[in-house]
RNA sequence: GGGGCAGUGGUCUAGCUUGGUUAUGACACCAGCCUAGGGCGCUGGUGGUCCUGGGUUCAAAUCCCAGCUGCCCCA
């Protein structure tokens, strides 16, 4: 079994990082670099996701499909602008058994290719419009960077939606309306507020007319891509050759679309709730809401009846609990246990608990304590909620304090090298000067706000030139 | 891509500089006792390719080289 956290959050955020991830047993490393195996307790954090977010591209007709993981080079390279972007972190298979392959294939980096490759086939007029397929699975790409469990891996578990439409408009709407559904997730079930923009030249997806994005502010200050959502345009359905004939018998290339979310939104969750103690999980993603911590003292038996009989209760209220009922270690180690798996609710249950009919009940976060009438037990389902409220807007208000409007070049520089906050300035925009960005400071912009916006000031607060628009800059994960 | 640091039962580690008996300790694990309201105590026990491969040597956890994995810095 576990032990603790030996790394304080604030002294070393990725040794902290490591244990906490590792000793909540949700992942571990494995024998390959950047392959990390994800264990029960994470992977059921994972599958809530999963099931929360299928169901909402379900509720807009999306519906899920299959694609080879392998994908021909021939194919891979028909979008020049894709192929370049992805080329150096593309992994290859160029073997069958003994014999070399004709034909190299490609682990999926991502899916547009070996999909379109299909759509072709599949779409001929109108009629078949919109198609919205998306896929579960993992992609590979190959990080030369170090790798990171959950945040940044060689194998990722991920959604990938790929939709068709007859419009341009159709095509952003929906771009903009999965981002929104992104937006919903991180904030309903991780508790974690996000900021929805749209991507820089240099920093949007390899073949993409716009990339939009939600980035989460971290600790450190810095961000982190949480999803992100493309509005392909023609790009793909030209060279890919997908076409329709339109209502008055005209030939035409579709709109497309493509968008995913992975894993790393776990990691993110982990960095910002997580703390001293361990793991602290928001209550909608929990896969316990509530550890059960019988005290074996006086009375065992009946005080292990009495905690059935909670958690059962629990369970029919829709709780979801887990009874820490062996009698070989102390309440204060499960106590602890429960704290570094980040469980949102400590119920405590002994001899005083049974002769009063109640239970003792501590939360996660602040380890508050209060005693509940047993008569009283549905009043946990308010608390969760109440949690669960608590954390997203704690984190907010966190996030709100760590980033700052900035009109001096100077400051945006030092500000930014020293990771003292994430900068909000006007921009130009232009690869040019953001690479430039990124070699004095490190950092990159990292989103464009969706809304139009009052400029902070008339001129790029780098190189001086007319300001496009005002631009979130930051160091990320 | 370049450079640096590290790797010893499940976990954290002593030993390495200066090569030499059976590889140290704690935690975890197993058995028994004990009965804990924030990691309970006692006794006994299981568990090791000292990361992997090669080299130097009478002798390598220890020195040298390469690789793998993790971490850090620079581009």
């Amino acid at each position: 079994m576990a032990e603790g956290i030996d790394v304080k959050k604030g002294e070393d955020l990725i040794s902290w990082y490591n244990q906490v991830v590792i000793k909540s047993e949700m992942v571990d490393f494995s024998a390959i670099k950047g392959f990390a195996v994800y264990r029960p307790y994470g992977y059921e954090i994972w599958e809530r996701s999963v099931q929360y977010l299928d169901s909402k591209f379900k509720s807009v007709g999306v519906r899920n499909a299959y694609f080879p993981l392998l994908i021909p080079e021939s194919i891979l390279s028909k979008e020049k602008e894709h192929i370049k972007g992805f080329n150096p972190e593309v992994a290859w298979v160029t073997m069958g058994g003994d014999t070399k392959l004709d034909e190299r294939l490609a682990l999926r980096p991502t899916s547009e290719t070996i999909m379109y490759d299909s759509y072709s086939k599949w779409i001929k007029s109108y009629r078949d419009l919109p198609l919205l397929i998306n896929q579960w699975n993992t992609m590979v790409r190959w990080e030369t960077k170090e790798t990171r469990l959950l945040l940044r891996g060689r194998e990722v578990l991920w959604q990938e939606g790929h939709c068709v439409f007859r419009t341009e408009e159709e095509a952003d709407n929906n771009a903009r309306e999965i981002l929104q559904f992104y937006k919903q997730y991180m904030e309903e079930m991780l508790a974690i507020p996000v900021i929805a923009g749209r991507k820089s030249e240099s920093e949007k997806f390899a073949g993409a007319v716009d990339t939009y994005t939600i980035e989460a502010v971290l600790s450190n200050n810095f961000m982190s891509q949480a999803a992100t959502s493309h509005n392909l345009g023609r790009n793909f359905s030209k060279p890919f050759d997908i076409k329709f004939l339109d209502e008055n018998n005209n030939l035409q290339y579709p709109f497309q679309t493509s968008w995913g979310i992975s894993m790393r939104s776990i990691g993110i969750m982990v960095l910002i709730h997580g703390d001293d103690k361990g793991l602290v999980l928001p209550p909608h993603i929990a896969p316990y809401q509530c550890a059960i911590i019988p005290i074996l003292k006086d009375e065992k038996d009946k005080v292990l009846e009495y905690a059935d009989k909670v958690n059962l209760k629990l369970n029919e209220l829709g709780i979801r609990t887990i009874l820490f009922n062996r009698d070989d270690v102390s309440p204060g180690w499960k106590l602890n246990d429960s704290d570094m798996k980040g469980i949102p609710i400590k119920i405590q249950i002994g001899k005083k608990e049974l002769e009063s009919d109640s239970i003792f009940v501590k939360t996660r976060i602040s380890n508050e304590a209060s005693s509940i009438a047993f008569s009283d037990i549905s009043k946990i389902k308010d608390k969760l909620e109440e949690i669960q409220n608590y954390m997203l807007s704690n984190a907010r208000e966190q996030a709100n304090h760590r980033i700052k409007e900035e009109k001096s070049r100077e400051k945006f520089i030092d500000q930014l090298k020293n990771n003292s906050y994430i900068l909000k300035s006007s921009w130009c925009g232009t690869p040019e000067c953001e690479d430039k960005i990124k070699a004095e400071t490190g950092a990159t912009s990292r989103l464009i706000p969706l809304e139009e916006e009052e400029l902070i000031s008339k001129d790029c607060i780098f190189c001086g030139n007319k300001a496009k628009f005002n631009a979130y800059f930051a160091k990320s994960y």
